[in-house]
RNA sequence: GCGCCCGUAGCUUAGUUGGAUAGAGCAGCGGACUUCUAAUCCGCAGGUCGCAGGUUCGAAUCCUGCCGGGCGUGCCA
């Protein structure tokens, strides 16, 4: 059961009695764990608010709401402390019985169901096919996985669909890859490692003369008036006034940092063009293809027209980009219910303009079709000049598809936080397009950062590509199955480091609050102390291995109804950490967030170590009492286990 | 210019619509191994929660101003 909801709930019902119903709902939402162990293990600090509002002294409040409470079956009798807080120990005999109910339920270890199911669309992941997934894409999809466990474990209805970027200008790019430069032998023998060949040659020439043609001027042209603006502030003479001065320097210093920076940049830029020059071969390539970025452009226009011979193209090239993306997939164990791209809503997007204008939601500026809301200064464009759609239009489109088809409660988005501006303007106008009903949420996340705290770039400014990251984590991983005593085997010792390797990088992007960025650390993230994976994955593989020592059959114990006593201190706050293992995964879902579960999961294997450092399980005084230990080990094992397999990581039995 | 976000210990960070003495981990110091996996555990030290006001029984959290940083801002996604 979910305690936290429960005892909530029995405060409502007191507070009811003494407050109208809209400040009894508020008022018992302040029931809340105790930070401190000498205050009970839960607190309500609801009476002096309420005391506040009645005028009353909160003590004479708490002791009111105490007399209506009814909580006696789960806990000693509250006791008034401070100002009014009215704190609430549970008892030992209802926590001794709810986990061994939760022992004998193999399949939810306890966890209740959400009062209210609820439908869930969850957008997550999005990559673009036929591009290699880089570094920003670990987030989106590893929050948007864990967010679809832990929606699904606690009964709600998930669907999640992956909006994949499927027909875009990198298809141009292979096509016109495919008619300049293919190697029929390798597309015939391995078309994904050709495709991806192909698309990085085509991306290095078209990038190379935009760099050159059009970039490097542009930028130079920047750093001319950078310079100029700089000049010009120098040659102010500085304000009297002591604060217009101080804020006068600011801007003068940041205008040189910008200067720097530009300057930095075209050094990065030259350096691009001249790596290609040096390669003799290639840079006769480039010479021969100069307008390869238009001819690309034109490729990709075509396809979207309805070419014949590049529509056969993009059919016959997609299964093979999908694939490449699902070999990704498959490493990281992420999959999807509906895979619906771009090209999905291709067909439906002219309808989409067609309906805001007829509503005059949509209206001609400049030749473009934009929605004018209220609040934002820039209009959402839904029509480009030229006619072309935009992914404002495609957005718009798939909720009208999603609505139809699912009709959910909720569509969450996890996307970067860079995109918040696109989002806010997608929701009005889809509220305002009649999809008022719908929860719409945008589950931003922060930026990964190197250690330098700058975006997690290689050294020649590109993103980091995703499967190297997970090769250099699981052959960093590998040392620590090296170490290892317990593991017998190689293959055993490739599977552990598999599973260290890929969970650090999962566990350490989801313990982070999704919101802010966070630095990537291959040292910290696989760390054996501390809040990370491997620790997790140790703990639980430590508790795993009593039952294999002490020869004990689990499933036996678990059927026997024996029962639970809690006498040590260490015993008890274990079993109050196991019975919170509910309102924690209804809490990771209601607020989208994650690392409320990897924190709880963390403090839960704290405990367990202080436990298992003060309670002897298979040397303990009494059969009664290593058995009741054995249960509480097995009840940990399972939540930790399901914990983290909620957020996508894999256990091992030893390591 | 305007908008959004951020600033917590040396480092990485948590902090439940405002709750009791701001929690962790790393690094530092000191303890515990004839082990239930010491890949661990226990303890100590370390904080003007960017600064200054305000709101109130109570502020890291809410409001205002300032300082410092990031991101976004009409036809990319």
């Amino acid at each position: 059961m979910n305690l936290l909801a429960t005892l909530r709930d029995r405060f409502r019902t007191a507070l009811a009695d003494v407050a109208d119903d809209a400040a009894a709902g508020e008022l018992a939402e302040l029931v809340l764990p105790s930070q401190d162990a000498k205050f009970g293990d839960y607190q309500a600090n609801c009476a002096m608010p309420l005391g506040k509002r009645l005028g009353q002294p909160p003590r004479e409040v708490a002791a009111a709401l105490i007399e209506r409470l009814d909580v006696a079956a789960f806990c000693e009798p509250p006791e008034i402390a401070g100002p009014g807080f009215i704190n609430l120990r549970l008892k030992d005999e209802w926590l001794a019985a709810t986990l061994a109910a939760a022992v004998a339920d193999s399949d939810r270890s306890g966890v209740a169901p959400v009062a209210e199911p609820r439908t869930y669309v969850l957008d997550y992941s999005s990559p673009n096919v036929a591009k290699p997934m880089h570094v920003g894409h670990i987030r989106s999809t590893v929050i948007g996985d864990a967010l679809y466990k832990v929606l699904a474990f606690v009964g709600h209805r998930v669907i999640s669909d992956n909006h994949i970027g499927d027909w875009g200008t990198q298809f141009g790019m292979i096509i016109y890859g495919y008619k300049h430069f293919v190697d029929e032998a390798a597309i015939a023998e391995s078309p994904v490692a050709e495709l991806g060949r192909l698309y990085r040659y085509v991306n290095r020439l078209v990038d190379y003369h935009a760099t050159k043609s059009q970039a490097i001027p542009a930028l130079e042209d920047k750093i001319a008036a950078a310079q100029a603006t700089l000049d010009e502030k120098r040659a102010e003479p500085l304000p009297d006034d002591a604060k217009a001065k101080k804020k006068a320097e600011k801007k003068l210093r940041q205008a040189e940092g910008a200067l720097t920076d530009l300057r930095n940049e075209l050094l990065a830029l030259q350096a691009k063009t001249a790596e290609v020059e040096a390669d003799a071969a290639l840079a006769k390539v480039a010479a021969a293809h100069a307008d390869i970025g238009k001819a690309v452009l034109a490729e990709t226009a075509a396809l979207h027209a309805g070419d014949g011979a590049n529509r056969e193209l993009w059919e016959r090239f997609l299964p093979a980009c999908r694939a490449e993306m699902e070999a990704t997939y498959d490493r990281l164990g992420v999959k999807f219910d509906h895979t619906l791209g771009e090209s999905f809503y291709e067909d439906k997007l002219a309808a989409v303009v067609d309906d805001l204008k007829a509503k005059q939601l949509a209206t001609e500026s400049d030749g473009a079709q934009c929605v004018f809301l209220e609040g934002f200064d820039a209009p959402f464009i839904v029509q480009k000049q030229d006619g072309a759609f935009l992914y404002a239009t495609t957005d718009l489109a798939t909720i009208a598809y999603r609505m139809e088809t699912w009709s959910p409660d909720a569509i969450l988005y996890v996307v970067d936080h860079r995109q918040s501006l696109h989002f806010e303007q997608l929701f009005a106008t889809a509220r305002q397009w009649g999809y008022d009903e719908v929860e719409l949420q945008h589950i931003s996340f922060g930026t990964v950062l190197g250690e330098d705290g700058r975006p997690y770039k290689t050294r020649t400014g590109s993103a980091v590509g995703l499967a190297g990251l997970l090769d250099e984590a699981v052959d960093r991983a590998q040392a620590i199955a090296e170490k290892s005593d317990v593991l017998t085997s190689d293959e055993e010792r490739r599977t552990v480091a598999k599973r260290i390797g890929i969970g650090a990088i999962k566990y350490a992007d989801l313990a982070h609050n999704r919101t802010s960025d966070y630095k990537f650390s291959y040292d910290k993230m696989l760390a054996m102390t501390g809040n990370t994976a491997a620790y997790m994955q140790y703990s639980y593989a430590r508790v795993h291995g009593i039952f294999g020592r002490g020869g004990v059959d689990i499933e036996q114990l678990r059927t026997s109804s024996a029962p639970i006593s809690l006498v040590e201190p260490a015993e008890r706050a274990l079993a109050v950490a196991l019975v919170q293992f509910t309102e924690t995964l209804h809490r990771v879902a209601a607020d989208y967030r994650p690392n409320y579960l990897t924190d709880y999961l963390f403090d839960l294997a704290s405990k367990y170590a202080s436990f298992f450092e003060n309670c002897p399980v298979l040397k303990a005084p009494s059969d009664e009492l290593r058995i009741s230990r054995l249960l509480l080990c097995d009840l940990t094992a399972r939540t930790i286990g399901r914990g983290l397999s909620l957020l996508g990581i894999e256990t091992v039995d030893r390591m």
